[in-house]
DNA sequence: GGTATAACTGTAGGATCTTACAGGGTCATC
DNA sequence: GATGACCCTGTAAGATCCTACAGTTATACC
């Protein structure tokens, strides 16, 4: 079989069903773009208090243990970077600006000891509140790999966002029961206009309705929403994407 | 001079320093992939009661006219994907996938008398609760426009993140007044417990003080926000990315 | 006709939030 | 030593929200 291209990959994914053939999909855009590893985390508002967290990793378990034993999650430069922008960020460029703090070189030392040397890592927002990340490593040494990351990061970027819709439809099923929260057309006013700092008595007065049903409909929606006053319905209504306060 | 590449327009992005650096790598953009003509469109949060638009368009003025009188941003197939999605779309499948709406099919016809037959739309999202989109249009029939929009779909899809971050670059003298409100360490985290839908009492007692400061706090934090209660202080405070509830 | 969904309403007591009163303390910077 | 930024606290009245009580109406679907 001829050898997969960019779009036979992104065709995979938008047909992918399974993790697995998520998984492979990375690994398939790894080898056509000479990667040697990749890692993708997902972070999913629900109406549980936590989020909820995906990932698909071919990353060594041995490092993922360490990664998390110490919380590196705080310091990792690529996690901070993709939670607070949106474009793709390479780690070469990330490590020189981290000149002067030691704990994040010995971080990236400590990470290139298990081949996780040069890479590029790939913001997603969502809009819904959803956030993720792709990384894409290689054991070739920062310098060697700069052009290859360079030559691959536009289509690592889009690959990434196609990524990001597969892996949402795939953990559907798990991911719905948490997020798939329907509020009627009336909880979502009524809970938009208190976004907006109304009372319930100036909301009823704008949907032309008592101020009794309301606090029916920001009732409704807090169970719904599984939350126990108003602000916080707002809150979460707001992180699932359910309203949108101060669009119009 | 060599004709530009995709990479020297990325950098010119980069150093922009006013809208017509940032039109002109849009134009320069679309010569090299050889689009016709481009709108990008972002709408920021602020602590005003409305977003702030920003609109950077070599469209014919006759057409932005009509399309605002007309409200089409609200059929709009472009918007409404770009607003739900992360993922590029083109115009010939959004214009496929409305075969019953007769309003869309108009829309797309009117759309074509101003040479605005084919394109590609193209999502992003900050995680800040900025939206923005770049469309890129071709004079060109669907069909024929079809392989150049496949071809630099990855590009475009990049070059979007670039532009909005340039975008907010440069128009940061405009923004920051409206979106650079700082809240202390103590008023982020009492409006971040009140979000999690703790009480002033139980949020007192989580962060070991009385009752009368985390009052005093999230009085603080409102009158920076410009709002009147906890509620709107809440929905403006994520909207604005200045605390994300639910996330660890 | 039964069932489900959505929208709607009233009352009342208690919980919670908002505002206005009036302060004290630390720390960094000019 | 003054100034500004931040953090902290108390009381009390009034506004607003939450909950639990107990319903009606309209519409769509089986």
């Amino acid at each position: 079989m001829a050898v997969k291209t960019y779009h036979d990959i992104i065709d995979a994914l938008s047909c992918a069903a399974t993790v697995e053939d998520i998984h492979e999909a990375c690994s398939e855009f790894c080898r056509l773009y000479d990667f040697d590893n990749f890692i993708y985390g997902a972070r999913i508002p629900t109406s549980l208090s936590k989020p909820y967290f995906i990932y698909i990793s071919g990353y060594p378990k041995a490092w993922r243990e360490i990664y998390n034993s110490e919380g590196y999650q705080r310091i990792d430069p690529t996690v901070i970077h993709c939670a607070t922008h949106i474009t793709p960020v390479t780690w070469e460029r990330l490590f020189r600006q981290s000149r002067e703090d030691r704990r994040i070189r010995e971080f990236f030392g400590e990470a290139s000891q298990f081949g996780l040397v040069s890479g590029v890592s790939f913001p997603v927002h969502s809009g819904r509140g959803e956030s993720a990340m792709l990384s894409l490593s290689s054991a070739e040494a920062r310098q060697r790999a700069a052009r290859k990351i360079q030559e691959a990061t536009p289509f690592g970027q889009m690959f990434t966002a196609y990524l990001h819709e597969a892996v949402r439809r795939v953990f559907s099923q798990e991911i719905l029961p948490l997020t798939n929260v329907r509020l009627t057309e009336r909880e979502k006013q009524c809970l938009l206009w208190c976004a907006e700092g109304k009372t319930t008595w100036e909301t009823a007065r704008i949907l032309g309705i008592s101020e009794r049903t309301v606090l029916y409909h920001i009732r409704n929606a807090s169970e719904k929403l599984n939350v126990t006053n108003r602000s916080h319905a707002i809150a979460r209504a707001i992180a699932m994407g359910l309203i949108t306060p101060e669009y119009s």
